[in-house]
DNA sequence: AAATAGCACTCAACATCAGGGAGTGCTAGT
DNA sequence: ACTAGCACTCCCTGATGTTGAGTGCTATTT
């Protein structure tokens, strides 16, 4: 499947899917010739260009247009082709700088770090928060709120706080509360939320606990309080993909924004992009995303200072700049993780 | 300005904007006669008609096209000609179904409410939740996080809860934490949180805190906790006004969403629709959204239970069905402040 | 054999033009 | 006071022609 290429083609190759990058229209041998001096007549060039269609690298359009990169050329061009720009002193400035300024806890500085990966890269940016209930569970805490309401309050290593409102039958006395509290804090200390979730339900089914009415609602109302499904992803700068010459098609839009309405579908596709460390790239098809097409999306983890780890990145057309988004991405992924270690 | 209107002229008014507001078309004399079997002929028509363009109610995007409302024709239809329709049965269920199953908090219920709104209007929802700093304090809380960390954690009476990571230089033990969180309690009972911030401020300059280390400590890590900006807004269903015909135009696409980017900006404008009781209606320029052009607004207020109040509404183009939709949010916003009465 | 120059060919994009049709305004007749 | 009739306007559609960027092939040069 791979073949051989000289360095003249990748030369071209590259030269052809930079051009199409830059101005989103398919390139003919002339542009080739013209903007990257290379030494060759467009005539030559044009034989190198079938060839390369040949190999599927490259299709046109029609007849009489240039070349347009296949995926496979991107690959190809992300693999071996492209030269990666340095981060620069500002963009590394700027990301440092709204990262300090968020500061309202892990999700003020994930939901900001959104932000900033679209206004570097401008298209969208992404960060799914790590898994509430993969973090290790710090501390639990009732509040009377209503005669019969009382409020859950349960923090885990990062800082993270869920709360869950719930309901019950019995009236509970403050004193009662903070015994429920100590019992479970004992209870679930130096597990995962996951583990404490485990350790409710199997606790529930103890003999002692029939008897015990307080301390089984107790447990009820943790479970309820750790089965938060509560994963957070922050996409921003939707608006900003409209500026792509591709999207001027209304349809194609239309496709993007709709796979962004639901949320909870998108982690779940994008979870896949977690299992593996460093930059991920995915080329259109490969996306998970790819019922969109024509969307590729570059990723990279970071971790908390509990060890849990979330998802960064940049979602945008398959001509994208990779060049100076792949390190934009890596980047942003090392600072984050260093910041939140600080915690 | 306000010209008599003869009941003809009204019949036909009415006649065209509805119309108009199905097809999104320029309506001709032809169709009014044909779609609403007026015992006219078409000339009749063409005459009020022409009155009409001459009154400000009507525009012809050329000379050989139907007319289309104005503002003004809308404005009129809304305050004295439109038939609302009556919330249906499976409607209502809807609504209630919604908000029932969302049950995570104040928060997680106006976020549905938010979906619901979209999906029974076919246009954007919009939900503003009830400012932060107008509640009534409940509870305020301090975990230790780390070794210089503390989770401050504030309650208040609608449920709502905010936490803020606050940092400082002395350690803190887990009972002077308790010490603390019962003297603020204390404190700001029945205040609202904006009143509880400015005797924190009071209570921080008192004398005697200038020897209380500790307790300075305290009011300051509350202060941050206290000034949190946190109003929330919920935005649903922006791909589904991609349907509407009217942004086909990509141009027009990228205001609305430029608009809803910062949802800072958005909630500054939305204030002023709190002001007046009931439901709100805002046509194109009226609307505090103005800059994006042909955009209506139709929101109503909600209480909750602590007597907050919150907005609640839906989005769309100038050409938008009110006739359904008023009578939608005005049942949401009845209805939501009755769930949340119940709390 | 590899690179180039030359040339015929293709095809989207743009402009031009005519016919059709929806709609209008006006006038004269009921 | 309404309606019928009519000339007129102007968008839309489709047909037609032209242009130009780009191609593939072949003969020629190096």
């Amino acid at each position: 499947m791979d073949v051989e290429l000289s360095t003249r083609s990748r030369q071209i190759l590259e030269a052809i899917v930079e051009d199409y990058i830059a101005t989103a229209e398919p390139v003919g041998s002339g542009s080739v010739a013209r903007r990257h001096a290379l030494p060759l007549s467009t005539a030559t060039i044009r034989n190198v260009m079938a060839n390369l269609e040949e190999m599927g690298l490259l299709t046109s359009p029609h007849t009489s247009a240039g070349r347009v990169p296949t995926e496979k050329a991107y690959r190809l061009y992300v693999d071996s082709l492209v030269a990666l720009r340095q981060v620069s002193r500002d963009e590394k400035k700027l990301i440092i700088r709204r990262c300090r300024e968020a500061g309202a806890g892990l999700l003020g500085i994930l939901k900001e770090t959104s932000r900033t990966l679209s206004s570097l890269s401008n298209y969208m940016g992404i960060v799914v928060a790590p898994s509430f209930t993969s973090d290790v569970f710090r501390h639990i805490e009732f509040i009377r709120i209503g005669s019969h309401k009382v409020l859950a309050i349960l923090v885990s290593s990062n800082g993270t706080v869920q709360n869950r409102l719930v309901e019950s039958d019995t009236e509970f006395s403050q004193s009662d509360l903070i015994t429920m509290g100590n019992y479970l804090n004992e209870l679930m200390q130096g597990l995962t939320i996951s583990q404490a979730r485990k350790r409710i339900l199997e606790e529930m089914h103890t003999e002692k606990m029939q008897y015990d009415n307080l301390m089984l609602l107790a447990l009820r109302m943790t479970e309820q309080a750790v089965s938060g499904e509560g994963d957070e992803i922050f996409v921003e700068g939707q608006a900003r993909i409209l500026d792509q010459p591709e999207f001027n098609d209304v349809g194609r839009m239309k496709d993007v924004f709709r796979a962004f309405e639901q949320k909870g579908q998108l982690l779940k596709l994008l979870e896949r992009c977690m299992s593996a460390d460093g930059v991920q790239i995915y080329i259109g098809s490969e996306s998970p995303l790819s019922q969109s097409a024509g969307v590729s999306l570059i990723t990279s983890r970071f971790v908390t200072s509990s060890n849990t780890v979330g998802l960064l990145g940049v979602i945008g057309p398959t001509r994208m700049g990779y060049s100076s988004v792949i390190p934009i991405v890596d980047y942003t992924a090392r600072l984050v993780s260093r910041m939140l270690a600080e915690t």
